[in-house]
DNA sequence: CATTTTTTTGAAATCAATTTCATAAGTGTT
DNA sequence: AACACTTATGAAATTGATTTCAAAAAAATG
């Protein structure tokens, strides 16, 4: 029983490749075929000044023709700077159904190709407990200089657990200027405040909000939202129906089960994502209600596959793509020992046929 | 204008956290405190044999209560051992249409969650230029242990020439036993047979394969198609019609350019991914050619919106999820020096309304 | 009780870079 | 010719872990 198993073990010896040593090249076999120091090879490569031209170019050239390329975990000891960023994938919130909203892969493609015009390596996180250990592990092992947050997923406790490790991050969400740390959201007010005035617009009297409103981001559109109520004058209804989790199921259930228990129906359904909006719509359509005839859905966040929808979904666009960028760049100005301000980017109202 | 903003800056300045330099313990500080040496400590962390187990208990409490945590890039470079997965997502095929098909990313979260689950940390990268010197440069750098390969945009010159660099590498494609790397694929044979014989057992008699076959993957699923006709009996007719990208609108074009000019219509589409199906659907709707009553249109991946579309989309479904940890299993054994054999996966159709 | 064997431990070497500090060589000045 | 001042370079220390190897202490054996 806890006899070790010899059989796989020899087959393994026997396979193991017979590797000759294959020595990597290291800084000092590029000194001595350069018939220079190692310190002068360090900062031939790092074009320090100080290096003589000439120099600089004869080991740069044996440099490139060995193929050298220094260990990164060599520099990222003795530098205590790691050039990696941390970011955190929350594949958690989508347990049950994975990466039901493509709308953070957009983001996360933003900030993939940020960090490598910047030479920064990514090192992608989606801790299967979300609590801060993990993350404490990651700041104190040297493992990244710091984190991006990207997903609606993250509570707020935890990240201002984070922020009080002094480890540098951003985060993609609300909540700009009442946080301790530098916030990146889509200005989701205006988004809100664009579906009222849009649905004021079309004459509709009883709106529905759809989401829930303990995420912050979610928060400020229904703020939005009642605000472009209050302008268009006081006879118009907000309802609400909270959402338990971004799934499209989910959504869809919530949307039959208030279909099929209320008297009085809404006329405007402003979701909170555009997958929700779409179930929404699919729901209404089951219990044949025309969309947008009878009830004007709107969604949020205009993925691609709200325009390809029938019918096309209206929806409140941000540029993810910008957005990841923007989240970069803010987290190289903390780890550059500035203090970036929050920042929202626009939003856009997007009209389609919904 | 051009003018630096000197009150920020000033700000900045004394914004500097004069960080009291905040010592990091090491092994060192530990050893002391637990009065021992350090390799002592190290091996108690380790878990080795050769520790009494009064000490290891020792050590593990002064370590935790100090919240200590071994810097990752010191155990790097002496162990030669990185524990660093790369993985390379191909955001570049998607640069106008970023993350056009969201099923690359269901792969991505089976991979991260098994690499989770192993404690292998994951290299997110997206060379800009899917040039082989990125890949080189991590491999000789020392920056990840393997490589897994996501994402059809990666030609098969560029990952022979990785293989030939002695780098353990895992892909996501089609090339099984053809090929000198391990393969994780979808049987894409088998989903083109599947699809082939749905339409045959509908009747249906001139079919359309939308994709561009050089890409393996595609390739096959032409194979199983063509297979079914074969089987389906002789008055069988395939055209084809090449997509150049993988984007819905460029599929929505060729979707439209092609019923503009031929004269004899198809009655059965079968498109190489959901994307490009809801495109084809779209545009045979545009021309007033209902589906699935005038031509059925099969898609391939089944990605949510597929369930989500109007009609239904008819699909191959692969378990993706499933898919990724099989990808990080083949590769945790290339790094065994073992050799795991590619494997496909298993493709089943779901028959929608489409 | 002497001797072998096993169990634990630590001093010193090692991994591959960067940084500090000293020094040699070259340039300019009086 | 003596002195200051740059400009280049390298020896040695440093980063924080793991590994090798030797040795002390404890246990087992005859």
């Amino acid at each position: 029983m806890a006899n070790k198993k010899t059989m796989p073990n020899k087959k393994t010896m026997s396979n193991k490749k017979s590797t000759p040593d294959k020595k990597t090249t290291t800084m000092a076999d590029i000194a001595r075929l350069a018939k220079v120091s190692k310190p002068t090879v360090s900062r031939a490569l790092n074009n320090s000044p100080l290096i003589n031209a000439e120099t600089k170019k004869r080991v740069l050239a044996v440099a490139r023709e060995h193929g050298y390329a220094a260990n990164r975990n060599a520099q990222k000891l003795r530098q205590k700077r790691t050039n990696t960023i941390a970011v955190s994938l929350d594949f958690v919130s989508h347990r049950k159904n994975h990466i039901a909203d493509p709308f953070i892969y957009q983001l996360l493609a933003g900030v993939s190709e940020a960090l490598g015009e910047r030479n920064q390596d990514l090192l992608l996180c989606a801790p299967s407990h979300n609590n801060i250990e993990a993350f404490r592990h990651i700041v104190s092992s040297k493992g990244a200089d710091g984190f991006i947050f990207l997903g609606q997923g993250h509570r707020e406790e935890m990240l201002d657990a984070i922020c009080q490790l002094q480890a540098p991050i951003v985060v993609w969400g609300a909540g700009l200027g009442e946080k301790p740390y530098c916030v990146v959201g889509s200005d989701n007010f205006l988004g809100g405040l664009l579906v009222g005035r849009y649905f004021a617009g079309r004459k509709r009297r009883r709106w529905l909000f759809a989401g829930d409103t303990s995420f912050r981001e979610i928060y400020w559109r229904r703020v939005g939202f009642k605000q472009a109520a209050a302008e268009a004058g006081g006879s118009i209804d907000i309802a609400d129906l909270v959402l338990s989790d971004f799934s499209y199921d989910s959504a869809y259930d919530a949307a039959l089960g208030l279909l099929d228990s209320t008297a009085v129906l809404p006329d405007a359904v402003f979701a909170f994502s555009d997958t929700a909006a779409m179930a929404f719509i699919r729901a209404l359509q089951d219990r044949r209600l025309s969309v947008p005839e009878a009830v004007s859905v709107v969604g949020y966040n205009d993925i691609p596959a709200a325009a390809y929808f029938s019918p096309p979904v209206t929806t409140v666009r941000q540029d993810a793509y910008q957005a990841g960028k923007l989240l970069v760049a803010k987290l190289m100005q903390l780890l550059d020992n500035q203090s970036p301000a929050s920042e929202t980017i626009k939003t856009q109202l997007i009209v389609r046929a919904s």
